[in-house]
DNA sequence: GTATTAAGGATAGTGATTGTCCTTAGTATA
DNA sequence: TATACTAAGGACAATCACTATCCTTAATAC
């Protein structure tokens, strides 16, 4: 199990459109160049990005994508799942229901024990991702990248907004 | 992103495995019989579980599987990742590399910061994971099922081993 | 009117998962 | 010793999700 690229284009991309000018759009096409992706690929992560609410795009000439909210108000979550989907990664079959020793007029009063466990490190995970907001993210650049590479990428956004 | 099903196989064999007599194997025929799943196919889940060391096989007529240790010393994460791998969920493929703005020279000094909250996600929920031993699986079975259920599927068992 | 954009449908290519079949070698029993 | 049973594992095909590309439609700026 892996977690699609999407995943990690969209990340990026939320990352870039946290630099992108205030009441200004940012193109598919910029935000595929910038990171070296497919265009039209990108495309279907950013509509994904689009109708979970994350960020909104507008049409025309001078049109493209800009954040929906505050980088604060955006945590990782919201854009895992805008991807990825809200279902767990645990997918329980209910194979305990093949018991040859379960009479079929038993009750399965409660979920499966295994998927509660599963399911439980699943929502252990979303929290993790819930915790990290795209603000954080952008400190954390802050201080990996330097500041002329980071002061030359919020201008080549600005020159494509 | 889903978890595959030989994951859900190979925790509710190493649950049943439990209920395996002391001394004794169970064959993969009556584990894929119990969980009506294919047995040349779990046989690979097995397999992989009998190579890290979380239960171990022996040959002949009265052989079979059971847990290498107790079921107290083995936990979920033990399982997952016997199957699984212990490969994160979360591939990080550089495309902060593909940066118009970044200079060649630039020595990436740190792990991509996008990569690292998806690693902290993904710690979390491996231990989330190890926190759940299939000791604690067994009680919390024997709180859901009937105890004649219960009673019934160990005779069933027992007689296979 | 023209150029540009998001949105989204249709369709292949790719690779991982799922499933089956077969061979090999070790073990218990008669 | 012969036989039946088992795990281990290699080879292979089917299925399905992910990746990628192409195309049409509708809205927007100039």
């Amino acid at each position: 199990m892996i977690l699609k690229n999407q995943i990690e284009w969209a990340l990026h991309c939320c990352s870039l459109l946290a630099a992108v000018p205030d009441g200004c759009y940012l193109p598919t096409k910029a935000l595929a160049e910038f990171h070296g992706v497919p265009k039209e690929y990108l495309s279907k992560a950013l509509q994904a990005l689009s109708q979970a609410g994350v960020i909104e795009g507008t049409l025309g000439p001078t049109g493209g994508y800009r954040l929906a909210r505050r980088p604060s108000e955006i945590t990782f979550l919201d854009i895992v799942e805008a991807v990825e989907g809200k279902a767990s990664t645990f997918a329980c079959t209910e194979i305990r229901k093949a018991n040859p020793c379960l009479p079929s007029k038993t009750k399965t009063s409660k979920t499966c024990a295994v998927a509660r466990v599963m399911w439980k490190a699943d929502a252990a995970w979303r929290e993790s991702l819930k915790s990290t907001r795209l603000s954080d993210l952008a400190q954390m650049i802050a201080e990996d990248v330097p500041p002329e590479v980071l002061a030359k990428s919020a201008e080549w956004v600005a020159a494509r907004s």
